[in-house]
DNA sequence: ATGACTTATTAAAATATTTTAAAAAGTAGA
DNA sequence: TCTACTTTTTAAAATATTTTAATAAGTCAT
């Protein structure tokens, strides 16, 4: 079967004016590498199905000037939501990443059922809902959990497969840490394309999430950003030297800043990343200068990457809401209204 | 300006041609995602300008049998070589990888000027060479040398620029380990896509090439894959504990093997590749196990990549080669004979 | 050998996209 | 205000690509 040019370019409108306000015709066509005329059908036929919304003008540039075109809001909404050990936290977004609701759902039971429960009112809901995308602490591959210390029942489950055939809808489902260092890279314009690490120390044990030119590194096994294993030390690993920091921003231990020196040395070294990201909730500012001259005992600075404070939960809900408007944004089909 | 999508498929059916040996229609059809008769009639233009040969006939699978076409491997050359210390090694081959001519230069005097004079005489030979690849044993960023202990007569030089300059012909400039990772993952077909890391100890200290999903990992400074300064000890980096190991393949002392074992683990709980790649100057097949032990101490054995020995020299020129005609196939301007 | 089936190729018609040229709608300066 | 200039939009013509249908060339079972 032969790919769809129009289901792509069709995509590729959308995303640069949902997700980048790409919003005339001229600009659309320089970004998709289409056609003035093309897009112009294109964006035509859109509005006809509600999908586009025609603004006014756009501020002349010396010549005529540009018709505004925007992504209509309305037209789709996205479930994101992710779990913890005790809650599962939620919004409803639309497309531009605007929250249109959110809140939070207690695990009393199980967490499969929680689920359901939470997900099953937006289901019947008059309000068009393009995909759900769903965070979980822990490993995934291919939408099935395949390492859950946080929540043993949901191990081994094919929960992607499970809500879809739930809800009827699409689904993403991503690690933690991966939905965080691609939310960041998404938030922070700057670190889009490049290569950056994003460690949290979790209360479970610390893992990273590891982006290469702007991918998700998942890795052979699902292990990639396992950092706790690091050798690091003659007789201890990288969670030996860090397991007993208490849960929350504080200010570190000398050993502890030893230890996260030597973790960002050891990504220098081999990854060389542009940035790496520490969490709000689990250190503060002014343990990065610490950490950056820990690391200088180790390699030259100027291959030291930048390193910064990451505000956890929107960057892993901004992972979320990302995946999910693509997910969203991928799977309207043609002639939907 | 738009992009000529003509001629981004033509790249790609002189790809699948020359590299994959794809030779019918249909199956180009079917890897192009392009229609039949639109693959056929550039085919034909291809065969009018002597860049495709017919064939006989494809043995048939039930029902009409294929016509056969296969690139020409007279209608572009490619010149490959690398710098060492004291020799520049070269091989002259087709598009398909064969060698036409190969040999070593001594250099007497500047590195630059043998280079040089190694390449003039292909210029001035009737052989139409396409492009020009070369390897060294530095640090590159956008054909520049940034870090080049083995020569230093060539730190800070834009060798590409100076290549072209003096040649009027594409080129591309890699360093060693980065061209022997992409050209090992290019022979071994099951690595193709995969991420493997590939070590070298080298006479100059220790470096690896690195490879993500298919892709050269570079680096935010051109330091990915330095793998010297990875603090694995209390007070010793990875290549403290490598530094003593004589030159040339050996059965390994018991620390070198607990720092490689460190090393694979280092990778494994980061990157988790599926392969790592040691070179057959290095080390023999059996300290490969022993590795493979050493690394079982600091993390489960399902996460430890695939162990493997490289053919050094075919593996570094396999990857020249491959970006030598890669760049050969992208610039062959349209109506060129 | 014949007919049913399979796959490849060719030709013609239908679509889709780009290119070109002309018209429209603004700014800036004389 | 008029003219020159710039950029967007529209319309028409030229290209490129895909789809559909018809034809060609083989295999296999009977």
């Amino acid at each position: 079967m032969l790919k769809d040019p129009q289901h792509e370019l069709l995509v590729d409108i959308r995303k640069q004016m949902a997700l980048y306000s790409v919003s005339t015709i001229s600009e659309l066509s320089k970004v998709t590498h289409v056609s003035f005329p093309t897009i112009k059908k294109m964006i035509d036929d859109m509005i006809v199905r509600g999908e586009v919304i025609e603004h006014g003008q756009k501020a002349p540039e010396g010549g005529r000037p540009a018709k505004s075109y925007g992504y209509n809001p309305e037209f789709r909404h996205c479930l994101t939501l992710y779990i913890e050990a005790r809650e599962i936290r939620y919004r409803l977004i639309d497309c531009q990443h605007q929250i249109v609701e959110d809140g939070v759902s207690l695990i009393t039971d199980s967490h499969l059922e929680a689920l359901g429960e939470l997900v099953d009112p937006f289901i019947e809901d008059k309000t068009k809902i393009g995909a759900i995308s769903v965070g979980v602490a822990a490993a995934v591959d291919m939408g099935r959990i395949v390492f859950a210390p946080e929540y043993p029942s949901l191990a081994h489950l094919d929960l992607k497969h499970w809500l879809m055939e739930r809800t009827g809808l699409p689904v993403v489902i991503e690690n933690d840490m991966n939905a965080a260092v691609y939310g960041f890279s998404k938030r922070d314009e700057t670190t889009t394309h490049q290569s950056i690490v994003y460690l949290g120390l979790g209360k479970n044990g610390p893992g990273a999430g590891i982006l290469f030119d702007g991918h998700v590194a998942r890795g052979q096994s699902g292990f990639s950003g396992e950092v706790s294993f690091l050798p690091l030390y003659d007789d201890a690993s990288f969670y030996d030297r860090i397991k007993d920091k208490p849960y929350g921003p504080n200010v570190l231990k000398k050993e502890e800043i030893d230890a996260l020196g030597r973790l960002v040395a050891t990504f220098a070294a081999t990854l060389n990343p542009h940035a790496f990201i520490f969490s709000d909730v689990d250190l503060v500012q002014e343990d990065l200068l610490r950490i950056n001259r820990a690391c200088e005992r180790y390699l030259p600075s100027r291959h030291i990457p930048v390193l910064r404070i990451g505000q956890w939960e929107e960057d892993y809900f901004s992972g979320l809401a990302r995946l999910g408007i693509e997910l969203t944004l991928e799977t309207i089909q043609r002639g939907d209204v």
